[in-house]
DNA sequence: CAGAGTGACTTGCAATTTGAAAGTGAGTCG
DNA sequence: CGACTCACTTTCAAATTGCAAGTCACTCTG
């Protein structure tokens, strides 16, 4: 424990970031904690992109593990759990609207506002 | 060539972005070519990571099939090439800069300065 | 109170991807 | 000729992913 659990392939900052959140999965989960109210591992697992339930449990555990998101039963008989993202993990949310932004012109998905939480655009296809 | 060859996930611009770029290894060829000034196979390979020829070899094809990079000789005998990014690999600098600060904040890594070329900061160790 | 249902996971296992190392081929240099 | 370089490709074991099914705690319905 003495350690961190992670050790990092280099100094650099964007191999660093890749090394914890660099797959296709764990800024999914971040993006709809973020911005779609979806707080349950259910409502989590039943995104479009339909997460498989042990990915989902692994990372949903590395992210609490970098502090970027919590975990909280909030009622018991039955117990159920809502994960919420602490202010480290909100302060990805620069990084998630410029991935958006990106994949909106170069890619042609949507672009959602988080002011009015809906997708504004839904462009058309590749460049 | 009409229709792209990858088939995207979900039309969210994220899971869109990840699907071509998310993983360990495509951004950092990205940085390199970007800012490090490296512009070869055996540059690419040489970077502090250390990728496995294969991958970097499917990583660059895939970059070209994306229209990010291109790939010329840049002499005969003996042939040797030069990858170089197109304006649309460019436009992937925000994204990069953007995850670097976050990982820069969060993970201790390095701030590269596109200015001067140089690396800022080398911060501590975990949040 | 038995049986069905729900939410939150875990387990098992096949398929895919990664990582390390060795191999290949064109060409140069001494 | 033999050694060396660059740019890959091949091989193969190990790790990760994806899918389905199973578990566990608890509630709700007849």
């Amino acid at each position: 424990m003495t350690q961190p659990q992670t050790a990092f392939r280099s100094r650099c900052s964007i191999a660093r970031t890749l090394d914890v959140l660099g797959d296709k999965w764990t800024l999914l989960v971040v993006r709809d904690l973020m911005w779609h109210g979806k707080h349950t591992f259910q409502e989590l697992q039943a995104s479009e992109e339909h997460i498989a339930a042990n990915l989902l449990s692994e990372r949903l555990k590395r992210l609490m593990g970098l502090g970027l998101i919590t975990k909280e039963a909030y009622q018991d008989r039955p117990v159920r759990y809502r994960y919420t993202l602490t202010d480290q993990g909100r302060s990805l949310e620069p990084v998630l609207l410029q991935i958006m932004g990106w994949g909106h012109v170069h890619l042609g998905g949507g672009l959602y506002d988080p002011q009015t939480g809906k997708t504004v655009a839904e462009a058309g296809q590749l460049p």
